[in-house]
DNA sequence: CCCTGCCTGCTG
DNA sequence: CAGCAGGCAGGG
């Protein structure tokens, strides 16, 4: 499920109940999920390490350890974390549990077994999650109109495709792609290489900011966090097009339109995003 | 470019 | 029952 937006905020409301805490020992309940090393020898190298910080690229989310060792994990469609205490019901297709120094628990549910976990020892060379061949953060300064004319230049594929290609721009996935085109009035299936000068530098505005703007009304407290079973995503509400099609657009009142682009469901407004090319 | 696999659950 | 779901890798 998470993009950018919920893996950061996952890492916010995690991040400072994990700090300092000792991971004393890991359950595996399915190790389909261990994609790298072993789950035997995952267990045992996490085992009495301690946790320094989290921190996040694109949608993978790494927990650093203090002797340099990191976890990495991504949450793909349906994964979840949580922090609970011990004696906390166990939720159905909880694969991984971390016990920590403090009695609580870490733990990783995913209804679609998709997501995965690696650890990297300090100093390994990351060759195999995929965190090496991704694009550029979507808060980097060198997201610039220049920067997307150049890596879509010769592009022939959908602008939409272009956004969800993880080695273009890291972190953005359906729900966002189809929320930034429409904020920038482009039309999803528009051919990559056919967007203006103006339209680029709109993209290269509005990513970070519509990210930004849903990381932001994603803010949640540990404790709602919890009660909300870790996929209590508040920005649901301020979705624009994700979601609605059929319903009125919010700036036009036009009907959303869906359509598949790339395989992937997509909605927009038939006449804020105009499939001709603007002169 | 499209297709498949990986999984389960929800909706119509 | 088919179709779909916020991801990604691999193959033709």
């Amino acid at each position: 499920m998470p993009e950018l937006p919920e893996v950061e905020t996952i890492r916010r409301v995690l991040e400072p109940q994990l700090k300092n805490q000792t991971i004393q020992g890991v359950t595996i309940h399915h190790p389909q999920v261990i994609a790298y090393p072993e789950p035997d020898n995952f267990c045992r190298l996490v085992g009495g390490q301690s946790i320094h910080h989290l921190s996040r690229r694109g949608k993978f989310l790494s927990i650093h350890l203090t002797d340099g060792d990191r976890i990495i994990l991504h949450l793909r469609m349906t994964g979840c974390l949580l922090i609970t205490p011990a004696d906390f019901a166990v939720a159905k297709h909880t694969h991984l549990i971390f016990h920590l120094g403090n009695g609580q628990e870490l733990r990783f549910t995913d209804t679609r077994r998709f997501g995965r976990f690696w650890l990297l020892k300090n100093g390994e060379k990351d060759t195999i999650t995929g965190i090496e061949r991704l694009g550029p953060e979507p808060f980097d300064p060198i997201l610039t109109a220049a920067y997307l004319q150049k890596v879509l230049t010769g592009k022939r594929k959908s602008i939409k495709e272009c956004l969800l290609d993880q080695s273009i721009l890291a972190g953005i996935g359906n729900i966002y792609s189809d929320e930034i085109l429409y904020r920038t009035g482009i039309y999803p299936a528009r051919s990559a290489n056919s967007l203006s000068t103006a339209e680029l530098e709109a993209l290269a505005g509005e990513i970070p900011r519509a990210l930004s703007f849903y990381i932001e009304k994603n803010a949640i407290s540990p404790e709602d966090y919890l009660l909300g079973g870790g996929t209590d995503y508040r920005n649901t509400p301020f979705l624009q097009v994700y979601g609605h099609a059929g319903e009125n657009c919010p700036r036009c009142g036009s009907t959303l339109c869906r359509t598949v682009i790339g395989g992937r469901s997509s909605v927009y407004c038939p006449e804020c995003q105009k499939q001709t090319i603007p002169s």
